[in-house]
RNA sequence: UCCCGAAUAGCUCAGCUGGUUAGAGCAUCUGACUGUUAAUCAGAGGGUCGCUGGUUCGAGCCCAGCUUCGGGAGCCA
């Protein structure tokens, strides 16, 4: 198959007179003589231009919008208006005719949802065409910051067997034949005679595996999927999502925080630089949508502006009391407007509050840190309990504008008596995480990591509003088509 | 899972207080035009009004249940 060139290359270098082949898929065939012509290097389209007088009718016929196309011919400088260069049509081949009846993407703008029913075809739209070119380069990035600074990415397993974790419901993993289920005398399930010989799950999260890795290699990242079988129906959840966790050796929660800081902002500059058309149109796009919604729910930046806003200032960091004091004493609370008023430190902070931190009070990204004890997992570090006895942990929350929780981290506690102490309270089974506190009995040290949510991460680059939007094929309760 | 809302042509939507043959724009098809930018102009075709049941002389419209979708909440990343 002969070689082409991609439309990207193209329009960037601008170059003209000379002969070239390109391939992709028609978006719409204007005035019997215009293509648009998109092959997904870019967002910008390519026109070519048919001489459709010296043009078999037959083929005009098929240049339909889906088909793909291959075209060989001139590249000339543009007598329109809307580009630079264009391609004058020599031979015209269809590699795949679209029947226009059928074919369901049209040349106008279509709503979310309706793409969301056709994710098998939505890469052929720009929204979706810029959204998974930004996730493309956020990925990338995520390991090329992680790789800089010498940390081992770690591959840890997607089956578990523990259920220890708290992170949420699991699915259960199994080639029994659901219709005729070992039982044990006692009429119970009998995983013994299951694949694993025990019962499994997919992983909620790779993060004491993960620690396992940093008590020898010091800095590791896991990045991959991850499975809640939570009852979610929301914007910013999935039931498959991809999770970054690093798991650092040596780090307290001050290192903690200023890593994930850290890496934010250099995915997030990556993407501006390398995705600089598509987050445009994103921001376009976005800025059209925000038309729609009344005065008051509109944002005050742009898309362009919120991240580069994201990266100029310091995230704001302090800690759940702290929050607590601010919330307390907001208007907000005053005059009983929040759903669940702030009346006493101890309570899990509601959505609302997040959001009143992050959009209200503090207009930026916020890193939140020493949630009370009870709220929080049983790794966490304690803190020394304060002046008035409230017991703390060292856990750390980013919030970020519109998404909430973007990452979720902490100092581990590193002191296996006090470790144990927190399992017991919590009703946590020793036995079965006895390969974690090894970690603690061999050589034990301070260390600290967190999980930052991908695809909550690729939210806030693009705009995009739902998080269904933003990973190829969602899956979520009652939805694993494709 | 809970609260709120929605479901009418391929898509986006209108459809009044329940009343004859359910409309528009875009898309599609046919023709015209031919340097267009979601081309334009003229014409045509296209409907199980989400499903099931109920109320009524009569239901797209009212009621109940179900399904799916959207927004919010919870769970969290």
């Amino acid at each position: 198959m002969s070689q082409r060139t991609k439309i990207k290359a193209l329009l960037q270098s601008g170059q003209t007179g000379f002969e070239t082949t390109v391939k992709g898929w028609v978006r719409t065939f204007r005035n019997n003589q215009f293509i648009a012509l998109n092959d997904g290097s870019t967002n910008n389209n390519l026109q070519i231009v048919v001489d459709f007088e010296n043009t078999d009718p037959a083929l005009l016929k098929r240049l339909t919008t889906g088909a793909a196309i291959s075209v060989t011919g001139q590249v000339v400088a543009s007598l329109g208006k809307g580009q630079k260069v264009e391609v004058k049509a020599a031979s015209i081949e269809i590699l795949g005719d679209s029947d226009p009846e059928k074919f369901p993407l049209q040349p106008k703008k279509h709503s979310l949802e309706f793409l969301r029913e056709i994710a098998h075809l939505r890469f052929r739209t720009n929204t979706f065409g810029a959204v998974f070119r930004v996730r493309n380069t956020l990925a990338f990035a995520v390991h090329q910051f992680f790789q800089e600074r010498g940390f081992v990415y770690l591959n840890t397993p997607i089956i578990t067997a523990s259920d220890a974790e708290g992170a949420g419901e699991t699915f259960h993993v199994t080639n029994f034949d659901l219709n005729n289920i070992p039982k044990t005398a006692e009429g119970e399930v009998d995983y013994k005679e299951d694949f694993f010989g025990k019962a499994t799950n997919l992983t909620v999260s790779g993060q004491l595996e993960g620690e396992l890795g940093a008590m020898a290699l010091s800095d590791i990242y896991t990045f991959g999927p991850t499975f809640r079988a939570e009852n979610s129906n929301t914007t910013r959840h999935l039931a498959e999502f991809w999770m970054i966790e690093p798991e650092m050796a040596f780090y307290d929660l001050e290192d903690n925080a200023n890593l994930a800081e850290e890496l934010l902002k250099y995915v997030i500059k990556e993407a501006l630089e390398k995705n600089a058309e598509d987050l445009e149109f994103l921001a376009q796009r976005l800025a059209e949508e925000e038309k729609q919604k009344p005065q008051q729910e509109r944002s005050e930046m742009t898309l362009l502006e919120k991240l580069k806003f994201c990266l100029d200032n310091d995230f704001e960091r302090l800690t759940y009391t702290e929050a607590i004091d601010i919330l307390k004493n907001s208007s907000q609370n005053k005059k009983k407007k929040f759903n669940y008023l702030i009346e006493s430190w101890g309570a899990d902070l509601q959505s609302e509050h997040e959001r009143y931190l992050v959009e209200k009070h503090f207009k930026k990204p916020v890193i939140l840190t020493d949630y009370p004890a009870e709220i929080k997992a049983f790794y966490m570090r304690q803190n020394e309990p304060d002046a008035e006895g409230r017991k703390t942990v060292r856990a750390m929350d980013i919030l970020f504008p519109g998404i909430g929780e973007m990452v979720g981290g902490s100092q581990r506690e590193e002191r296996l008596d006090k470790l144990e102490q927190r399992m017991d309270e919590m009703g946590i089974p020793k036995e079965e995480l006895d390969w974690y506190l090894d970690t603690r009995r061999f050589g034990t040290c301070p260390h600290a990591g967190f999980g930052l949510g991908f695809e909550r991460l690729v939210q806030f680059v693009t705009g995009m509003g739902n998080i269904r939007d933003v990973i190829p094929f969602p899956r979520f309760p009652k939805n694993a088509e494709f």
